[in-house]
DNA sequence: CGGGTGCTTGATACCGATCAACCCACGTGG
DNA sequence: CCACGTGGGTTGATCGGTATCAAGCACCCG
């Protein structure tokens, strides 16, 4: 269920190039990918549990993962998919014991693992560390709170027409193409809906000409998708 | 519209406390005490709005600013609230050059204004302005992650409720009384409610033993309130 | 007394969750 | 080769929760 592994120069080579890693000191980076130790995941495996002890915090090399909360009746909420290059439980380096939220692998999973304690005090030490976390925490607020605002002013068709124009990647040409980088179900749950909402909202986009075959979406008309 | 003063006793001790400044070596704290400044708004004045660009961010010193943002046919729907103590637009500080939401004083407001560059500079030069850096991101990044769970899992009675348990303490009292820090449609607001649905959602709490008289909220029955 | 503001209440409409049935692609084993 | 099961996805019917619109109420202040 969990294998933990030495860092191989594959994994390597990508964890040097996540945010987290990117912009280090060599001296730095070089602390770091000492005391850093990967490990796999299947599918449906818990990474861990809400209110679990924490000591790690996880980057993840590949694969996606899903961070979710459950309410009494045992309903499921995401609260956030990471994919390669996210990191996740970084917001335990300065507070709080436990984690607070589960985690699950969406598909088979590598990760990058690192000791809370260790990179806490590394970061006192290192300015770079402390700057490169608060990269992290950064990117990751604003991220949450665009999508508290999108969950609060955006409907099902629009939440997945600009999550389609966040991922053709803002060029401006008439027509695109996406491919999911996962399936349909985990999408739904990020962008806060039932799998059949999500359903439901590509087949009314169809008007606006997008087109879904599996994992991939056409969309013929770029500009008509930004007026829903 | 916009009073800048210089710092006042009053102001400054408030200031002193703020989760931001209140663990600072003294070298630090002097430091950006000396390049504050403070200004006052009245209700419904817009302290900046989106993609405005940005200059300031902001420690709240009394009342309440409003963050929000608008869509297309121009309904707004808060994205956080913040009251004294809170700062807003810190993640400003390394990442992007415009506001990202509106802000507005809910009511007369009295705030604590920094230059983002000057402080970007001094968290360069000063380990513990990184550290407190990293702490106001860490916790406004974990209210807000609660935020999407709570705005995915509960109803309107169960926000109602969970915001009633936060702010009578977690003490174990069978009943406890609640006097509300802002107007009703504020909280309407911060819960991701329309005015109308916190009325009756307090009006249905009526039968869990919630009493509402203006701003003072009697809870006859803490535990169950639990489990609504 | 008149008017404003904040809040509540009622009627209605809409959106999305839920439940159930079905479809399709794929893999497995007889 | 086909029967079968499984998992992901779609579609339809229904229900529930909340937004919206409109009206009325309570309170404050001039």
């Amino acid at each position: 269920m969990n294998k933990s592994l030495k860092l191989n120069t594959r994994d390597k080579n990508i964890l040097v190039k996540t945010p987290f890693l990117a912009n280090l000191s060599s001296q730095s980076l070089y602390r770091l990918l000492e005391m850093v130790a990967v490990s796999g995941y299947e599918a449906r495996d818990v990474l861990f549990r809400e209110n679990q002890s924490a000591d790690y915090f996880y980057c993840v090399l590949s694969g996606y993962v899903r961070l979710y909360r459950l309410n009494k009746d045992g309903r499921e909420a995401d609260i956030r998919i990471c994919g390669p290059g996210d990191t996740l439980a970084e917001c335990l380096l300065y507070k709080g014991e436990t984690y607070r939220y589960n985690a699950q692998a969406a598909e088979p999973v590598t990760l990058a693992r690192f000791e809370l304690q260790r990179v806490r005090d590394l970061a006192e030490e290192e300015k770079d560390v402390a700057k490169a976390i608060i990269q992290c925490l950064t990117t990751h607020l604003m991220s949450t709170m665009d999508c508290v605002a999108n969950d609060r002013l955006q409907t099902a068709p629009q939440r997945v027409a600009h999550y389609l124009l966040d991922q053709c990647g803002h060029e401006e040409c008439a027509s695109a193409s996406v491919r999911l980088p996962f399936q349909k179900s985990l999408l739904a749950g990020k962008l806060g809906l039932a799998p059949e909402a999500l359903s439901r909202a590509f087949s009314s986009l169809r008007r606006a000409g997008v087109t879904v075959r599996g994992r991939v979406i056409q969309i013929s008309d770029v500009s008509a998708l930004k007026q829903i």
